[in-house]
DNA sequence: CGCAGCACTTGGACCGTTCCAACTCTTGCG
DNA sequence: CGCAAGAGTTGGAACGGTCCAAGTGCTGCG
């Protein structure tokens, strides 16, 4: 039988019970060197014997040992961890800047810590708080936030990035996102230069939301067809985008319907796709449908939706580009970058049908 | 001009340039206290006078002064963070065993920090590595893992949950999954139910992939309808339903085609949808389908898909419930848990086309 | 008046690293 | 031979908290 705690006056050298994980001290006693020479190994220093190299990762391997981040952030005044604030998982597009973010930020050693702002129902100051805790060496929001509130605070500590969203405007936090003005652009003239005349928008909320119908306001402005530019809003759900449909599209309604919808989002333009279906209308052939955001929902072909790219994984990675850029010259001016969306062409046009609506 | 640097001689009370970040020492010089009280206001203790706590509110406040998440981890050995690893975000389904663990996660005051095995190229090592690091006080994994070799070295010293796949199992790691072979059960019988006879599986990878497709053949086999059944199979996304439907359903093929087909998962079963309408089969006066996952693409009203609800939020909630007892008591033996789906209806199914393929 | 007991407060050890100044050998050169 | 230079190695002081034993007053009782 074996004694299963030290013998009275014993020195107890290990406490019975949770045995700790191994740690710098206990490496180095087994390899017979100096917790320092141990610390110089870990950190590839090229001033140590190859003899004294060798028996410290023999150690380090038969001990399992982990070095404790804790521990080494604390001294070194640097987490290598980026806090990353999502506000939607549910919504597909994020992924792509993740993804964008990641390549760019993984090649760095920086790892990265998600939170998502709407699964813990944190306000702004919440999450920046567990942020600020846990000393992240930067901040980057994705999208659009319930409560900005918090954010300039800690912008001024952080280094911080907004990716795909404008706002807010901090002195010291850069903005990557996509052209949404532009891209709503784009999205219109190709309607417009397919023939259609009386066109509907179905508009977002937030800022992303202003710019996009201002883009279309200002295309159908521009080609004279003020008077045929119906903006309906919706919420950027599929449900939303459903119920908008029917009221713009219903026969009840007053004079001739839209031949063709820009919809806020891709989510919002398949609640349109569902809404076509009911009232008997096909899409493209009675009805002309362009979302934007190009997510993969708009790739599965059952929908294959005309889209606007808003090139998220550039936009992920231009984000990352700048927090590395910020965190080395934490007092720069901030920078606000656009990013250039283009058309994605699927199935969801076409010229609007025996030239109904196209005559001025 | 002001001196940028302390003149030589004296005391180098504070470097210029960075200024550090306020500490519990700073607070109690604040508000002419010791470290120790500010400590115990900080952990809300009951025994300190209410003047004092007061002027250390008061100082914590002026200075904004953040506590340490690393210093505070490393004497208390413990991190207050729990490691989740997803294979893959692109997947809706995890996005509600997220919010499943996260609820009860966060009333018991745990973080939850998120790496994606597939966005950092990551092996089973690696990530491993990078979470035994970081000292989380556990490991919640979610879904299939590219590689496993890693995990049973890491369960050996970390409370480990596995959600959502019914592999490894390993002496001391939970398991908490739904029941895929009473699910395909569910969707199986449903179909012969309506009077399907010949049925098609869209089979999956792995070891869900495995069940769901043994639950199929049990069930046919039990109604006598061995030889009517048929598995093509797929990879889970809708490029693979789309093409293993085509090479289903197409009239080339020898034999009558399936009346209805079972997919692996909801992704899947939209490449079915797709793949149907372009062959002019209309779902469900044609062909009857059933997805698996009930995510929120099974909800879009354009695709409307009858899908096994996997009960992925209960799924959550039981991983954060078991990972709570096993950080209790670490070596409780494994547990192993199964949610019953249940089969969502919608629009994707219908009786057989004029009895056709009814006859037994 | 002396002192036990309570309420509150404090100094100092410790957690597991990194970093720096200092130490010990060798080696080579004048 | 003496010593500077360099290579390799080491102890100890941080880093910013928590926790514990010990301290300080003050009150009330014998």
């Amino acid at each position: 039988m074996e004694r299963s705690n030290g013998s009275p006056g014993e020195p107890p050298k290990e406490r019975s019970g949770a045995d700790r994980p191994p740690t710098i001290r206990g490496v180095a006693e087994r390899a017979g060197v100096s917790k320092s020479l141990v610390s110089l190994v870990l950190q590839g220093s090229p001033r140590v014997s190859d003899a004294k190299r060798q028996a410290v990762l023999e150690a380090i391997d038969e001990l399992g040992y982990r070095p404790n981040a804790a521990a080494r952030s604390l001294v070194a005044r640097r987490t290598h961890t980026i806090g990353v604030l999502l506000n939607d998982m549910r919504n597909p597009w994020f992924v792509d800047v993740l993804d964008g973010l990641n390549s760019l930020l993984h090649a760095h050693g920086l790892r990265m810590l998600m939170a998502d702002g709407r699964l813990d129902r944190r306000t702004g100051q919440e999450f920046a708080r567990a942020f600020q805790e846990l000393r992240v060496d930067g901040l980057v929001v994705v999208g659009t936030l319930p409560d900005t509130t918090g954010l300039a605070e800690v912008a001024e500590r952080l280094p911080t990035v907004i990716a795909g969203n404008h706002e807010p405007r901090l002195p010291r936090a850069d903005i990557v996102a996509n052209d949404d003005e532009r891209g709503a652009r784009l999205a219109t003239e190709h309607l417009i230069g397919l023939g259609h005349r009386k066109i509907a928008h179905l508009a977002g909320q937030g800022l992303v939301g202003d710019l996009r119908r201002r883009g279309f306001e200002a295309t159908m402005r521009d080609h004279g067809l003020a008077a045929n530019a119906v903006v309906e809003s919706g919420d950027g759900t599929e449900e939303g985008g459903y119920r908008a449909a029917v009221r713009l599209l219903s026969p009840a309604r007053g004079g001739r319907r839209p031949t063709a919808v820009f919809a806020f989002n891709d989510l919002s333009g398949i609640g349109v796709l569902s809404a076509a279906g009911e009232l008997g209308l096909d899409v493209p052939a009675d009805l002309s449908l362009v979302g934007y955001d190009n997510t993969y929902l708009s790739r599965i072909r059952h929908l294959w939706l005309n889209s606007v790219n808003n090139a998220s994984h550039e936009v992920g990675r231009r984000a990352a580009r700048c927090l590395l850029d910020r965190m080395a010259h934490p007092d720069a001016p901030a920078a606000h970058q656009l990013v250039t969306p283009e058309l994605e062409i699927r199935g969801s046009t076409a010229p609007p049908w025996d030239g109904v609506g196209a005559a001025p």
